[in-house]
DNA sequence: GTCTATAATCTGATAGAC
DNA sequence: GTCTATCAGATTATAGAC
């Protein structure tokens, strides 16, 4: 009877956390990033800004939840598109879809985007569990490119390189739209000619 | 007289206008552009923070200084890249030294390529005259691009985007290193034998 | 042109009652 | 776990003396 309440207790604690995280993502996108502020944060959830201390230790204890998330949230997204209709077989193919599905993500919040991609919180560094999310995300990039025959990290570099261009680019200069997202394939097929060939494949 | 007097009164607030903008610089890359405040900027320079409005209106307005000197600068890079014996006389060879100074400008002050090239600062939007200048930076790689035969705007814009794509994956992930860096030309090749084809010149 | 004084407000964070 | 009260400080910017 003592577990189930605290059972209890302890989901409910952790759907007050998701809570305030959602209305932290929704003030940032209101205000920026840098302009999201517990007062803020506190009247949006309904409590005093000193309450949120009982479920974040800081400020950037928030950030850190809000990053871990977004990165979780793109790995999901990645899963969903290999599950539906068993995924892109081809290797090229799923390399463009992972693109197509990074640049969306990109670009529908770029308030998410400036803080998983961008280092623009003063002081702000993501801890340990969010960090080994992070290594997460670059390692499907990896392995996608692997399974196209690119494995020197050169070619990681450069492929990071062209996909985080793009998403800037987008975000910077024409947010909302899609003059940067249109260049996907274009770029995929860019890239892919030049280190194929560069291996030695036929072009 | 009393115009001479004017004109050095004029030099002199200009020269102070100066100091205070390489003390902004400064004091940016220690702490960061936001973190960047009017207390810490007068006591660099020697001054009550007060006493800065005598020379800019607004912080806004130092941001907006900045944000043009750094545009001018790369500017003068690439004049100063043109003039030396002779400059660079072949398209392709022009784009990839532009290149190269373009990457070297933004991996030497991140602090400089946050504002440049990001929009971080809540609030914060080049003024007229910065801005001018920002387009004429783009019109400089607009008619490299344009000597090499690739006129199109998907092409400025796949440029654009991998340039960017390089400097802000070695700011963020390597600040000071050359991991990125060194891709430079690799990734102009790759650019360019793609566009080239694309327009049905020789490979 | 620089100063003092100060407005007016915001910040993250803690102590302790309930 | 939420509150009140409050700390201890920061922030940009203005008014007015000198």
């Amino acid at each position: 009877m003592s577990g189930t309440a605290v059972d209890r207790r302890t989901r409910r604690r952790e759907s007050t956390r998701q809570e305030i995280l959602d209305a932290a993502w929704e003030l940032a996108r209101e205000n920026g990033l840098a302009g999201l502020t517990m007062r803020d944060l506190g009247a949006r959830v309904g409590m005093r800004a000193q309450s949120l201390y009982s479920y974040f230790s800081s400020k950037h204890a928030i950030y850190d939840a809000m990053f871990a998330q977004g990165n979780r949230e793109i790995l999901d997204r990645y899963r969903a598109m290999d599950a539906e209709n068993g995924g892109p077989r081809e290797p090229h193919d799923r390399l463009r879809r992972m693109l197509d599905v990074y640049l969306r993500f990109c670009a529908e919040d770029p308030v998410r985007h400036q803080l998983l991609h961008q280092r623009t919180i003063p002081g702000f560094e993501p801890g340990g569990e969010s960090y080994r999310v992070a290594v997460e995300v670059l390692g499907t990039a990896r392995a996608a490119l692997d399974a196209c025959g690119i494995t020197s990290p050169r070619g990681l570099d450069m492929w990071t390189a062209l996909t985080a261009g793009l998403a800037a680019q987008q975000n910077a200069n024409e947010p909302g739209g899609t003059r940067w997202l249109r260049l996907a394939d274009d770029a995929t097929e860019m890239f892919l000619h030049h280190f194929r060939t560069e291996l030695g494949g036929r072009p």
